[in-house]
DNA sequence: TTGACATTAAAACAACTGTTTGATACAAAC
DNA sequence: GTTTGTATCAAACAGTTGTTTTAATGTCAA
């Protein structure tokens, strides 16, 4: 290996083994021990590579989470940029689609959400570099993207409270899985994606649409 | 003390020093000594009351979780039989506000979403009791409720996606309020949670509507 | 009072925790 | 060949973990 290349086999192995265990079970439920087990290296590895537990908790995020993150974000604008971007139902069938099937896999799909939920239900050292360098920046672009089909007067915060309530949906279809198959009955296959995807859709563009009058 | 009355009062403080830590930090980042030291008592009090670490995770469910959300359920059913019952509109409110509003205190409310998110994220031997005995049967009266306002030939999974939907949004609002904090620039004041419960019950009754006009 | 039992307490336990150490192997630079 | 810095390893470290043990209280019925 060149001169801290920073691309060692074992700081490779350690990262993508501590963010799935890191995912599972949480920061404190893994051990030292367990990651590196997995990733049939030595124990000292973590501390060589990453200073210490947290130290390889953070570099999970930078250099795992949030290339990953821009990968869903770069799926979404693709299909933005295609044929879904002229109309709102496309601008929110992309973001649904790239959250829910996009380029992960499955398996990243539910760590990804489950490293999100972990940072945003307790924030650690790790969700101020999530706000601000992926959730912040991506929500503005949304805004950006949804305003033009709003009403004129609409404001800031409420296109900010669109925006999450269809966030917490899609996040929510993908952390909260075990219940979700449990209530329904489905198993999470691309029938059943395909099906929530056309739901949260369905569901997200009339509770966007703000021109029609509430009954009371 | 009466034998075994399961009344002791360090049985009970160490049940809500528990509960406490546990959503703040979840089951592995608690020790046992940090609930026992809060609660004011012995360290072997937790294995003497609830033979180990994880039969005091269960309790804490059992004792205190279940009932806090049978009283939102209450609070709910309350709302929901008193004027709010006969109208769609009611119905949503009803819930957005006994989950958002409702008798819960402020840090009850949040406890309440972060160990039920745990739970859903990654289940645990307290999963199956919550969905059992709560939430598949809340879910279930909720679907009465709202079935007569929805099409008549709507499937049975169609409203249970429908429900998931305005839950996720509910839930989300409660859990991740540090993010929703930091992205709205409002605090969880009485204002805001105002503000959250009409975008929630606009939102999801525009979402609920399938081409049909709402509201009688 | 006495006996029975629920509860609390201090101390010890063995196992596990994150981290450090010191040695060794290896590759490239000089 | 020697030096230099990277990477891996086994072993040990000190502190913490959940749990157990044993003894001492407190409480109520007989």
């Amino acid at each position: 290996m060149g001169r801290r290349d920073h691309n060692s086999v074992s700081r490779e192995r350690i990262l993508d083994e501590a963010e799935a265990l890191f995912a599972e079970k949480g920061f404190h439920a893994v051990t030292v021990r367990e990651i590196t087990n997995r990733a049939r290296c030595n124990l000292a590895a973590v501390n060589y590579h990453f200073g210490n537990k947290q130290g390889l908790y953070l570099e999970v995020f930078k250099a795992r989470w949030i290339p990953r993150a821009r990968r869903v974000q770069a799926g979404f604008r693709a299909a933005v940029s295609g044929r879904d971007g002229g109309s709102l139902t496309g601008v929110v069938h992309a973001l649904a689609e790239a959250f829910l099937k996009g380029p992960l896999t499955d398996d990243e799909r539910l760590r990804h959400a489950q490293l999100m939920i972990r940072e945003m239900s307790r924030p650690t050292l790790a969700s101020d570099m999530l706000l601000k360098q992926v959730i912040k920046p991506f929500f503005g672009e949304l805004a950006n993207l949804l305003c033009p089909f709003l009403p004129g007067e609409t404001e800031n915060e409420q296109v900010m409270l669109n925006i999450l309530s269809i966030f917490s949906m899609v996040i929510y279809f993908n952390f909260a899985r075990f219940p979700v198959m449990r209530l329904t009955g489905r198993e999470y296959d691309d029938d059943f994606k395909d099906r929530l995807v056309e739901h949260i859709v369905q569901f997200s563009l009339r509770g966007l649409s703000m021109n029609r009058q509430e009954g009371e």
